[in-house]
DNA sequence: GTGAAAGCGCTAACAC
DNA sequence: GTGTTAGCGCTTTCAC
């Protein structure tokens, strides 16, 4: 009995007697053997890892969504990877390109947030990558994300149905790492103008990231302007809640006095008080679509096309933003 | 010139001729040479990675935990692989059993859930671990975490000294691996204990988990109580958040009719309507800690003695408890 | 300080 | 179907 008939039996390969193959698993339990995963990586060239890589961690978007990356990897025998970049564009850069740890997974999903599209174009082209998040594919790997215009048109035509009239935005980010937000803001002019209604430009206030203070500040402004918003399309359920925090602490109600919707629908934002509408992305297909993605090019000889792929989203209205 | 000298150059030994050195240096650039992770790995036996893993990786409390100890195993050189257990007793013990995947991470950071002591000690003892959570050390391995009974005692002390005659606590476990949740009702009963105050048998209410449902439901039954209490200790900043959603929505007021208290010190409770006050462990040190202790174990050749690192904590008072 | 050569434990051609 | 053997690309003991 070989080393050969030991490997087969091991990986499960058809081609073994019955006979053998007991005898090498007798032998297995006996011996208390384990398959030594360093040697099995090293002569296959795969790690049997994917990465994940995301700007921060601890924002509950990327957590839950982090969950279901790590049970559909599961599910094919893979284990999960991850980082944090803090947006840092050199961090960002590092997990791309070529570099000492590229062995050290088999592939990489991806949501960049301080690389812009050239940057991206700039990687290892061996490695096989999956974006999150908004960034357009050249072609040479997969995006998943949802239709960012579409769904800040519908929460926006969703406010200015209620008959709010001076409507803002929090979240625009008018640079060139900040294309999702752009997408958002060009949905949120869209929503008006189908409306044949003009936007208020001094409404749309920008933010450095998407979390509870940038929302909390960003809403305190607003409300310090001589006409403040009885509406606010907040680019993310965390500056919803912050922008909310905000209202309630200056004595005024939500929705009454200033209707809110997020993004993202984190389940935060279903027992909060009052609870907060949003826009849901479908975060299982997502997570789902990418790994299977991933998956398919790391396995495939030839590189599958660069596709686009939208996930379903639909507009939950809780009561931030009730009639 | 060998492969030898390479090595020594690569990995920064200091035994070699500024001029050769240089040789090797300018050869690596000129030929874009990367060393092989996976065969680095193989030869030393390690894999440089340490994995986390932790019963749910969308509560915030590990999320953040998570972030914590991703940067300090970044500033040792070392990668992060994580799972999520969901508290099944299989899966955890699967991790630290002896088996296949042994050699992919050098050690392990462990918050045990579903596993008891018992299973605890059934494992692989080769492989270096800290536990986080609850769980005494049996010298095997290091245990870090707070003061759970002081802690709690602190926190019904507070909501007692508010004048409050009917504390409640939600979140109790009273079976075999609900450690963690029973030190916490203890330090609930000292508190009272030193009041000279009797507990409220009734008011003591069980969840299977410390999540925002569980908070409301268990919130809901204490208020269909013929006395409801006036204030609420929550064995998690969740458990609070969810317990005052439902007590707002009845349309009582917090902390006017019922004050409450979490444990955690999560983010949101800091932006939540009303922010909630909690017991605040101190996530940093106990991150910090558990790496580099996990990290003294992998390194050192013989096994250091198991330890009980106790990480400070304290009290934030908020307006959920506010006088 | 540098070179040669022997593993690390597995997989996968290649023969039988 | 089973055995033999040559790598995978490093690290490291050992001479020089």
């Amino acid at each position: 009995m070989s080393s050969r008939t030991v490997s087969n039996v091991v990986n499960g390969y058809a081609k073994v007697t019955d006979r053998t193959r007991e005898r090498v698993q007798r032998a297995v339990e006996e011996l208390g053997y384990r398959p030594n995963v360093l040697a099995r990586n090293l002569a296959q060239g795969k790690s049997g890892q994917i990465a994940l890589v995301v700007p921060y961690l601890d924002t509950p978007y990327f957590s839950e969504l982090l969950q279901s990356v790590l049970r559909a990897a599961r599910a094919a025998g893979y284990t999960v990877l991850i980082d944090q970049t803090d947006g840092d564009p050199e961090h960002e850069r590092a997990f791309i390109a070529h570099g000492s740890r590229r062995l050290l997974f088999d592939g990489v999903i991806f949501s960049p947030l301080g690389l812009d599209q050239m940057a991206l174009a700039d990687r290892d082209p061996s490695l096989p990558l999956v974006i999150l998040g908004e960034r357009s594919s050249d072609g040479t790997f997969d995006h998943v994300g949802i239709d960012d215009v579409a769904a800040s048109r519908q929460a926006t035509d969703h406010l200015l149905g209620l008959g709010r009239r001076r409507v803002a935005a929090i979240g625009d980010q008018p640079y060139a790492t900040g294309e999702a937000a752009q997408l958002r803001t060009r949905g949120f002019r869209e929503a008006h103008e189908a409306r044949g209604q003009a936007v208020h430009e001094d409404l749309v206030i920008g933010t450095p990231r998407f979390n509870r203070p940038d929302g909390a500040h960003a809403m305190a402004r607003l409300l310090d302007l001589e006409e403040p918003p009885d509406a606010v399309f907040c680019y993310s359920d965390l500056v919803a809640l912050g922008a909310i925090h905000t209202i309630v602490s200056r004595g005024l109600r939500v929705p009454e006095d200033i209707a809110v919707i997020g993004y993202d629908d984190i389940e935060e934002g279903a027992f909060s008080n009052p609870t907060v509408s949003t826009v849901s992305p479908d975060k299982e297909w997502i997570a789902a679509t990418a790994v299977e993605r991933l998956l398919l090019r790391i396995t495939s000889p030839t590189p599958p096309p660069g596709l686009e792929l939208r996930a379903p989203h639909r507009l939950i209205i809780r009561e931030s933003s009730a009639r």
